[in-house]
DNA sequence: TTAGGGTTTACCATCGTGGGAAGGTCAAGC
DNA sequence: GCTTGACCTTCCCACGATGGTAAACCCTAA
């Protein structure tokens, strides 16, 4: 099977089979006398399982561990919950993040006249020298902007 | 001021300064005569402004934007909401998407033993070749997968 | 044989951030 | 004065996952 028919059985793209071939998260594809890569059932079985797995936003690190752990027969079902409830762990910090920015920025926008004149409470929240929490460390229960913003969008999927 | 202690000051680190200086999102500092950035309170400001829009999301696009409003003395408020309801629709947009992913796997872990043998229904269902919706296109109200995943998680905030 | 489509590699871009190297500057202490 | 350490400068590289393009090669059907 060529490049083009595994990627579309696998719904996975040519330019991103050739990436993941070329970090080793697939191993290399065996070529025709040509060059062209070729691949079988099984080749296009695994693509798709990863394309499952990024679908739910597994990075291609943790895929490598799922890959692992699917091809090791002799696998503890545990280490797989692991795998997942950590990376649900991940999304809920992500997802908590934007929904602090997203309140924030819906209460701003409550406020906000919406009209022709220039006053504005969302610009003059911007420019406040911190508002809320403003000392450095602890106090309430609040997570540390810093934090916040760290978690806030990595793992892009972008395709 | 240094751009150490306007780093400090804004709470953007001397990187990201010369960074925005450089893509032109802020205007080129002035020098002292050893070629040192100096930096004034009102440039101070604008970082912290700046600084404030990241850490709620905002894209340094956006951000162009908001200084642009921000800067002017006859804005409408109405522009400035608009940008602010654009924001906050598109986190909404990537948190259901990563809520969509989180409540798959949470359903799959919920049916995961978690012990030492290797049935596993999270690596069954990642194997699967599309188990709910597989007909390319419609039916369902459900939303494409495909967007899903595009959705997932743009504008990284790894600082 | 030729035309059109698929494939190959190689490079560039994204976006915002950090890291580091190589060299210049400044201020404090001797 | 000189040294030392902390700062600053520019320039390049890396990340993660993906798309785009270009030049060259291959395959197949007409």
């Amino acid at each position: 099977m060529n490049i083009g028919e595994a990627s579309k059985a696998s719904k996975v793209s040519a330019k991103m089979i050739r990436y993941y071939e070329q970090i080793g998260l697939i191993p290399p594809a065996d070529r025709t006398d040509s060059g062209y890569r070729a691949y079988t059932q099984d080749d296009v079985h695994r693509l798709h399982f990863i394309r499952r797995a990024r679908d739910l936003g597994f990075s291609v690190a943790e895929i490598t561990d799922l890959l692992g752990l699917w091809n090791d027969k002799s696998r503890q079902s545990a280490d797989v919950k692991r795998l997942a409830q950590q990376h649900i762990d991940e999304l809920d910090r992500r997802i908590e993040s934007m929904l602090e920015m997203a309140a924030t920025l819906k209460a701003l926008i409550r406020c906000c006249a919406g009209d022709e004149r220039p006053d504005c409470p969302i610009l003059h929240t911007l420019e406040q020298p911190d508002t809320s929490d403003d000392e450095p460390e602890a106090r309430t229960g609040a997570v540390p902007r810093r934090a916040r913003a760290s978690a806030a969008g990595k793992k892009p999927r972008a395709h």
